[in-house]
DNA sequence: GCCCATAATTGTCCTAGACAAATATTGACA
DNA sequence: TGTCAATATTTGTCTAGGACAATTATGGGC
């Protein structure tokens, strides 16, 4: 029944489609007008892909994430991919201790990277630390994936260890209390929690109290949960490869379900935060933004 | 572009995909074969689903990963399908410690649930706590969500609540150390976390060492992960609803990549993983037999 | 009782076409 | 030259119906 699996010889398009976030029909209409990705055919006339085919795909996803237009970049080589990553000279400019913890993840130097996280939250402080070296050092090692320098485990690895970090810390606030009452999840479809975890270490150094629902929350459960934990706020957080107009959709959608009286918050890398207002939504660029929110929060509330 | 979202009116076939697990393909046929789930049509032609259908369908696939045959229970009423739902008289044999816990979720009590499993980890100890406390709770939260007991978002608290918990205890560890390492980790489209989470509490009680690489990693990647961390054993998680012959295959496939030298376990309530044999694959079929486990793996390292 | 051959069930894949939303391009006008 | 609206292209996702192999159930013989 289907569900072939990754053996040496190939990947079935289930499998790619797991891996890389492209839908089949998206696959499949990939093959017809751009000419790639050209998997082979097993025995049963189903589609085979080797693995370096994958590994092109999950190169070419990031950069249409980035703003790339498929038609431009499905069928380029891979040498014409890598030339469009960019971020040519500007490495250069990051502070060496960052390009040193990079280091120590291509070392798969696990306890050192550990060390280093320690003792640069210790001596920055958790807001500095955040902004400063976990928000750089994401895009550092985004980049350096996409340029090949890094592979998928190694991504795991960093991004396991800044999360234990960080979750060590949250957990060293006793329970949930101050105000706003925020409550914290993504939805269903987005796996990535990273930013939402600096989200919440912001949102605890400035006062507010987090909930924190977890990752993949459907819209209707977020409602029901907001109203069970009288929350003042919803915070949700989008990666970059979240589907724009997904997001979008269930905002609004969202919005309306939710009583005015609470705000609805929405932060992450994903450029459809950005791009068009969306009514009763406040989107939060960056985390620096977090303390004008739960600033501009309170005064809205204290003048009602 | 497709991706109609859930708006008060109904949601589309791929917000169903997403929010049940069933494959858009698998919906289509449903329909056709069992004539459910009957879903209505938006002025475009396309699918709408309500959100009742919806939750009909998560109950149906929970009676699915269970055993039960689809023919047999697609298409039944709400009503006969919660008769199904079994585990009708034994509620009354739990403890009354953990019906107190259930009943802190209900009431959506975060912090008093937080105050008693701490309480519960301090009086028990870690390792009596995994197995008499968190994992008959995660069973009797299970089945009070199938009875329709419980909203997503109740399950959702609960399950931060305890990871959160698991995770500040498993950060306390200052760094892996001890003999097996284990790798351990989820492949692609496994997203339950919480049963890791267990074993890397157990395994670290029994002196082992964990790398943990977080949620789905692909097979090749836990490979390389391997070699570069040089692991002693490798350690996959799997929870019900993820797909028998996937997970089966993929098994093989990693057994075949890794050394010899490399052990493989695979745990978790996944029925597939003790149906058969698979070579050089040591079932882990619940938390008890994890410290057994270690055990013999020394055992067969001293030997040697 | 157990075991093997046959029958039914079931999930996933295939092709090919369609269309609306998003994005780019053109042209008019200030 | 810059801005805005109208048109053209691009793009992802949906539709339909058919096919098939792997899994599970059923019957018959011992």
């Amino acid at each position: 029944m289907g569900g072939l699996e990754l053996s040496e010889k190939g990947l079935s398009i289930s499998t790619v489609e797991r891996e890389t976030g492209l839908l089949k029909d998206t696959l499949r209409v990939w093959e017809k007008r751009y000419g790639f990705p050209t998997p082979g055919r097993d025995e049963n006339g189903e589609r085979v892909y080797g693995r370096d085919q994958v590994d092109k795909l999950l190169l070419i996803k990031r950069l249409i994430d980035r703003g790339a237009r498929p038609s431009k970049v499905v069928g380029l080589s891979m040498e014409e991919l890598l030339e469009r990553t960019g971020s040519r000279a500007d490495e250069a400019a990051n502070p060496p201790e960052l390009t040193e913890a990079l280091k120590l993840v291509k070392t798969h130097n696990v306890v050192g990277l550990r060390n280093r996280l320690d003792s640069s939250l210790l001596h920055q402080g958790l807001e500095r630390f955040l902004q400063d070296t976990v928000a750089p050092l994401n895009l550092m090692v985004g980049e350096a994936w996409m340029r090949g320098e890094f592979e998928v485990f190694e991504e795991h690895l960093y991004t396991e260890s800044v999360q234990a970090l960080l979750r060590s810390t949250v957990a060293s606030v006793s329970r949930p209390s101050g105000s706003p009452r925020v409550l914290l999840t993504t939805l269903p479809g987005e796996q990535h929690i990273l930013g939402m975890l600096m989200a919440e270490c912001m949102l605890w150094i400035h006062g507010a109290a987090c909930i924190a629902l977890g990752p993949q929350t459907p819209a209707g459960e977020i409602a029901r949960a907001a109203d069970a934990q009288r929350a003042d706020v919803v915070g949700l957080s989008f990666s970059p490869a979240y589907p724009a107009h997904t997001a979008v959709d269930t905002l609004v959608a969202l919005r309306a379900m939710l009583p005015p009286g609470i705000a609805m918050w929405a932060g992450g890398s994903n450029p459809a935060l950005f791009r068009r207002r969306i009514d009763g939504v406040l989107p939060v660029r960056e985390l620096a933004a977090i303390p004008d929110a739960v600033a501009s929060w309170r005064a809205n509330r204290s003048g009602t």
